[in-house]
DNA sequence: GCCAATTGCGTACATCGTACTCGGTGGCCT
DNA sequence: AGGCCACCGAGTACGATGTACGCAATTGGC
C-alpha cells in the first residue's frame, strides 16, 4: 500500500485485530512489561477514576514506562481498552456452565455480570456496538449460549440471552447511575445535591409531574434489599425465558 | 464562592443545570444563532459522522459562527450532548399516550424508539447512566410510565419499562452494530470485511467455537425481515409484562 | 444619548492520542 | 567469537480537542 520507513509500530496491514496480533516477536531484547501488566495498571485506574482517567501517559507512569513505551504493546488506546473489557468479562465465573439446569446457569450469569460491573462501573458506561471476541468473551459466547443451545433454535437464543443482558444492563446503570454521574461531574455531593435535587425539586413541585413525582418519592422510601429486587427481575425475565422453550423443557 | 472576573460566561453558580439556565437574557445585542439551532447542526454532523465529529469548532463551521460563539448558548460540550439528546427523544411520537391499550402503547414507543436510534446511530451508543430531564425526556417519562401507571405499583412500572427499553437497546445494537464499527473504525468494507471476516473465519475453522459457528452461520442465512423480526421479540416482552400485571387488565 | 450588559470571536493553553526517531541491547547466524 | 540487526524504552513533536480570557462592537433601558 505505502512504503514503509526503517522501522514500523507494532500493527501492519495482516495484523490489525488485536487478538491476531501476537504479543512478543521472536528476537531482540526482553521486553520490560507485558500486555496483562499494562492492562491491569489501566483497569486499576479507570476502576479508581473513570476510563477517561486511563490515558496513556497516566498508565505509562502507573507502571514506571514511558509514556510511547506502551506502544510497543498495544496499537492503540481503543485497542488497549478492548483488551479491558476482555479482561473484565474474563471475571464472571462460568466453569461448569452449562450444567443442565439452566435457570441455575442464567441466574449464575446475571448475578456475575452484575457484580462485574458494579465492580467496575466505567465497564458499564462503555458498551460498544458489537460484543468482542477476546479469548474470555469467547469462552463467555459459548458458555453462556451453550445454555439454551439445545433447547431452542440460535436465533432464539441470540434474542432471549440479549434480553437477559438487557435487563442487567439496566438494572445496574440504574443501580450505579447517581454515584458515576457524580463522579462523571467532578462535583462534591453536596453541589451535586443542590443542583440536581432543587431542580427535580422544582418539577415535582410544579405539579404538571405526576409520574416523576411517584418516582421520586419511590426512591425515597426504603427497599428491598438490591440484590433481593435484582434477583426478582431476573426471576421475572426467566419467566419470560421459559415461556419461549418448548413445553418440558 | 471565588472572586467574578468582569464578566462571567452563561454558566454562573446557581444555574449548573442546562434546564434551568435561561437561554436568552435580557438586553445586549440581538444573539445572532440559538441554541436549537445548534443542537440541529449538531445533530446533523453526528448523523452523517458519527457523535466524535461533532465538535465545537466543526458544529461553529456548520452554522457559520466562530468556535467560541458556541458558548454563548451553551456551557460546555457535554451540556450540549444534552440538549442533542433530548432533542432526538422529542422524534418519538407518543401524542395521545396513554391510550387504555397498554399493549398498543408500548409497542408504539418500542418502534418510535426503535426509529429514533436507527436514524440516529451515535444515539443508541451513547448512553448515559441516567435518564436526562429535559422538556422532551420529562413528556415521555410521564407518558410511557403512565400506560402502566393505573396497573402496577411505580416500582414494578420502573422494572416492566427498563425491560422494555433493555430489549429495544439490544435489539437495535445488534442491527446498526456493524455499520457503526464500520464508521467508527474508518476502514473500508474491504479492509474491515478482510480483517474480521479472517479472524472469525479463523475461529470458525478451529472447531473449537461451535456456538459462534451457529451464529455465523445464522448471520449468513436469509432472515425474517427486520421488522418481523422486532416485532416478534417486542410481543415476547410484552406477554413478560402482562404476566406482572394483575389479572383480567 | 449614554451606560452597562451582552454579543461574536480571536488568541492561548492544557491535555489528549500517537508518529517519528534515537541510542542501546541481546539473540541469532556465521 | 563476533557482528548484524530486530527489537527495546523513551524523548520530542504534531495536530486536534475543549474551553478560559479578553476585546471591540452592538443595543436596550434610562
Amino acid at each position: 500500500m505505502y512504503a514503509i520507513g526503517e522501522e514500523e509500530t507494532v500493527a501492519d496491514a495482516e495484523h490489525v485485530n488485536i487478538w491476531t496480533l501476537p504479543e512478543r516477536p521472536a528476537r531482540g531484547p526482553r521486553p520490560a512489561y507485558s500486555r496483562a501488566q499494562i492492562t491491569e495498571a489501566a483497569i486499576r485506574i479507570a476502576d479508581a477514576e473513570g476510563l477517561e482517567a486511563a490515558t496513556m501517559r497516566r498508565i505509562a507512569a502507573e507502571i514506571g514506562a514511558g509514556a510511547m513505551s506502551l506502544y510497543r504493546y498495544v496499537p492503540s488506546r481503543d485497542d488497549l481498552i478492548e483488551l479491558m473489557a476482555d479482561r473484565l468479562t474474563g471475571e464472571i465465573d462460568l466453569t461448569g456452565v452449562p450444567s443442565g439446569d439452566w435457570r441455575a446457569d442464567l441466574t449464575r450469569y446475571a448475578d456475575g455480570l452484575r457484580a462485574m460491573w458494579r465492580r467496575h462501573p466505567w465497564m458499564a458506561a462503555m458498551r460498544r456496538s458489537l460484543p468482542g471476541l477476546g479469548p474470555n468473551q469467547l469462552l463467555l459466547i459459548e458458555r453462556l449460549m451453550g445454555v439454551l443451545d439445545p433447547l431452542v433454535p440460535i436465533d432464539e437464543n441470540l434474542a432471549l440471552t440479549a434480553l437477559l443482558n438487557g435487563y442487567v444492563e439496566g438494572a445496574v446503570r440504574e443501580e450505579i447511575g447517581a454515584a458515576e454521574e457524580l463522579r462523571r461531574s467532578g462535583l462534591s455531593e453536596q453541589e451535586w445535591m443542590a443542583r440536581g435535587q432543587a431542580y427535580v425539586d422544582r418539577l415535582v413541585k410544579s405539579g404538571d409531574h405526576p409520574i416523576l413525582t411517584k418516582i421520586v418519592m419511590e426512591a425515597r422510601r426504603p427497599h428491598l434489599s438490591r440484590d433481593e429486587q435484582f434477583r426478582l427481575g431476573v426471576r421475572r425475565v426467566l419467566d419470560c425465558v421459559a415461556a419461549a422453550l418448548p413445553p418440558g423443557a
